[in-house]
DNA sequence: AACCAGTATGTTATGTTATTACATTCGTCA
DNA sequence: TGACGAATGTAATAACATAACATACTGGTT
């Protein structure tokens, strides 16, 4: 089993308390795992790529492991990325004004959520009489790391 | 600079006219005239397959023209779709505070400007430090239209 | 005119991301 | 046990995007 974190573990725990008590497969288990070991988002076939040693050989093992992972809430897709993230926010009830940041230099991204965006966000829909079923918020730019260093 | 005046039954011919004014070149013409042509947000490859008639052979003309469209603020891809879109809004002075809907069922898409939205999202990313260059927020879910009918 | 730099274009090949279709294995429960 | 659904394995292919290099047209300079 991999533990070594290379990001903040208790950025983590929310998460791996609810990944130790999930039904999923063994599948999903090894992406979780790969994508808790990273501090940054990673691509399907990235993931692929690292997991090939513990046995996996086609890219819709992966897929599918991301797709349950997302049905969960656990996992995020970064849209603008085609690459997928850990939820840092694994507590909240819904991810209703998640938003992610996304350093153009680093490629790190952080995971916000706020709720005076999620109401926002269910106001213009609602103007629209839209039906809004899920939402995709992202930022590109230079996170303070990459603009002061 | 007018293009977005043109959407609809008699937009060719006028936009056409319009051709000379722009200092883009020929394809990104032809590209802007099928997404003016159409009522939803088109892939890269259904704009070539379209385009064939009038020359185009490779992947690449479209997405430079793409490009160039996108630079100009006159298209916005919608990433969650992987496809491209006509601006409705080049009137506005920026696109801080841009927003799609898109409909699952019947695939159109709606833009919303929004300032409070642009403010919001500009107080979050200040929150961390984060500059930002540019922004995607796409929603989810079922129109207006396609809820009753 | 000859030259140059910058932009736009054409073309081939390749790289990256995601899904379809079908076969097999595994756990659960009547 | 056998039936069933969930998970998995594998091959093939579709869909999306870029790299690398060649050619042509523009406008300004000498
Ligand atoms: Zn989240
Ligand atoms: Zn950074
Ligand atoms: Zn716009
Ligand atoms: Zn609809």
């Amino acid at each position: 089993m991999l533990y070594h974190y290379y990001r903040g573990a208790s950025m983590q725990q929310t998460a791996r308390k609810e990944m130790d008590e999930r039904k999923g497969g063994r599948n999903s288990q090894l992406v979780f795992e790969v994508l808790a070991g990273s501090d940054r988002p990673m691509t399907a076939y990235q993931l692929l790529a690292v997991l090939r040693g513990q046995g996996l050989k086609a890219p819709l093992q992966v897929y599918r492991a991301l797709d349950q992972l997302i049905d969960e809430g656990l996992v995020h897709k970064i849209e603008s990325l085609s690459a997928f993230a850990l939820c840092t926010h694994c507590e909240a009830a819904s991810h209703e004004g998640a938003a992610f940041t996304i350093c153009v230099k680093c490629g790190r991204t952080e995971e916000i959520h706020d709720t005076a965006l999620g109401r926002l966000l269910g106001r213009l829909a609602c103007k629209q009489g839209f039906r809004t079923t899920s939402t995709t918020v992202e930022l590109s730019g230079v996170c303070e790391a990459c603009s002061n260093g």
